[in-house]
DNA sequence: AATATTGTGTTAAACGTTTACTTTTGTGTT
DNA sequence: AACACAAAAGTAAACGTTTAACACAATATT
């Protein structure tokens, strides 16, 4: 292995002047300069990133903690946030964590045993255990796509309440009254939000609210496929649903297939997210998309602002979510 | 920061002893032990990767190279590595090359320079430039799904030609002559290789090879889509195609619907992957299945006996892809 | 002319582990 | 009682960086 000893030595100089060289510490004459960038790329030098992490350095990486990178929404996110974080210099580590908090928790040790520079955590506990483990360790933490108790950690996301709200309103638009709603589990923040918009805009057209018309999903095509019974079964059947996620928006479309229910002719539905598949698949999904791109590069810099300290400021950004009209919902 | 000092002073012993009692490297007598054990949980003691990494230990971190984790065919294998990584206390840094040699280039160097503990890669790159770098480094490295002109590195791979030829025999066993084959890029050794057996079973069967009837897409569903005015256009129009990936069957199906045709009623279409979207899809998609735990479980055995020197020797694995048969082949 | 300042480099200590080497203590053998 | 040997634990050097402290000219200031 080459150290900077070998290529001080090489340059006939001290270890001091070459790490200057690197890192453009201190100035160094024009003359020793080029004789230790010669000798860098003469032995193929590469700087140990561990040394200089434990010196009080940076590793240059940053933890990224999604639920599962398999579901699309999180496979775009993590791309995008590697994308921003390779541009930068920056590596990420990629922690799956199946909503299970237990895993959550020791993902979070393994990041702070490798001092990890940052994380960006989509995080699956409702409580600030994790955030305060993590920042007891000096290791700052941007929440994204899901709001936790903690107010001290910057964090970002999307309007969900608006987006449930613009979903129902656009429904209601077309002529719907009628309108049932397939949450995701309870104890995710962004589903509960979604279910929010969803009445305030029922409320706000003064349709009552019919209890029975909430169902709770587990936010997979499995989920929104099974909840298709327990619709047929309703009483005074729905003739549109919002769905809160395009993963069970997609299974619900695909069960009432299995029926010979026609989407959008017998039932108009709108999907949460905008996945990829929601183009794919037939009909293709009308939904409310979330700004991914903008979601990723804005927790990348929220995160390396803090990391290279360049703003300390506490930020709660929220994004603003945008309808996209498909062809799985019709005037009624 | 809590060190393995703050844990002696307090156990009233020394930093030896602690590391002893933590990587159990020695005998320490059982009252040491407890005293030690307790100082740990007491001040919620944390090793420092970093140093241990330093003084020529691991860090326990495995790079991962991978095109496109937005690919649900690679977010499933990065998937499935984290699970098996993270059982054995490993994580992973995940690399996008978007098949790109100088970005697959630039991970590996930084891979170095974090000094992982090992390397899977799937690799756009089919030169072994990037392997010489990471061995020279003394990091080991397992390729995974794609071949590469390499001989002393462990390799993983399903039989793509063995995938190609079951397919291809499947569609002529529906009673199909006249079978088009849409293959991915020309630099990718798998595509290659799927076309190879494509062929052989053509053969096989004394069906002669109508050159024509071989495009190449991009191995994204865009690719597919695009691919459908070609097979309009052609003169003696197949009635059967096989996809060398499933992204590129749904396309095409997709692209197939807009002109109002049906799969498979028109058309028989079979895949390659079985991504979790061909189950999802109408029709449900028939396709080879690649037997993905397996592999990833595989690849990271591989990686972690070479990393933990259990077990030095070169092995070159090769798993067979499984026919699945689901709703878009059809008899003729 | 004596002193302060600036410009360019070097030396060596630190970061938190692991581990080869050393020390201390206890036991058994002569 | 003297010695050998084993068992248990401690000391300190090393890993490859960064950086505070220092050194030494050369120049500027009094």
């Amino acid at each position: 292995m080459i150290t900077i000893h070998d290529v001080a030595k090489m340059a006939g100089t001290s270890t001091a002047t070459v790490s200057h060289v690197i890192n453009g510490t201190r100035f160094v004459s024009d003359e020793l300069q080029k004789k230790v960038k010669e000798a860098m790329k003469e032995l193929n030098y590469k700087p140990n990133m561990m040394a200089r992490g434990l010196k009080g350095g940076s590793m240059k990486t940053i933890g990224v903690i999604v639920p599962d990178c398999t579901n699309t929404f999180f496979s775009e996110i993590s791309r995008a946030i590697d994308r921003c974080c390779f541009a930068k210099g920056y590596n990420i580590i990629l922690c799956n964590t199946d909503n299970d908090i237990k895993q959550q928790s020791s993902y979070c040790d393994m990041l702070i045993s490798k001092m990890v520079d940052g994380v960006i955590m989509i995080s699956s506990d409702n409580s600030d255990d994790d955030i305060n483990k993590l920042t007891e360790a000096s290791i700052p933490v941007v929440i994204a796509d899901r709001t936790v108790n903690h107010k001290g950690v910057d964090n970002i996301i999307v309007n969900n309440e608006k987006g449930g709200y613009d979903a129902t309103k656009y429904l209601i638009s077309l002529g719907y009254t009628k309108i049932a709603c397939i949450g995701g589990p309870t104890f995710i923040s962004s589903s509960n939000q979604r279910i929010e918009g969803y009445r305030k805009a029922l409320k706000e057209s003064g349709i009552e609210i019919n209890e029975d018309y909430i169902s709770h999903g587990d936010f997979h095509f499995a989920g929104g496929n099974k909840s298709v019974s327990d619709y047929m079964n309703l009483k005074d059947r729905p003739e549109a649903v919002f769905a809160t996620n395009d993963m069970m928006a997609l299974g619900f479309i695909d069960g009432l297939k299995s029926l010979k229910m026609e989407v959008p002719k017998d039932v108009s539905v709108i999907g949460f997210d905008d996945v990829q598949l929601a183009r794919i698949t037939t009909p293709k999904l009308t939904t409310i998309a979330q700004p991914l791109n903008e979601l990723a590069q804005k927790a990348t810099d929220l995160i390396l602002n803090k990391v290279e300290k360049t703003d300390l400021n506490i930020s709660q950004i929220v994004l603003d979510p945008i309808l996209v009209e498909r062809d799985s919902c019709r005037k009624k």
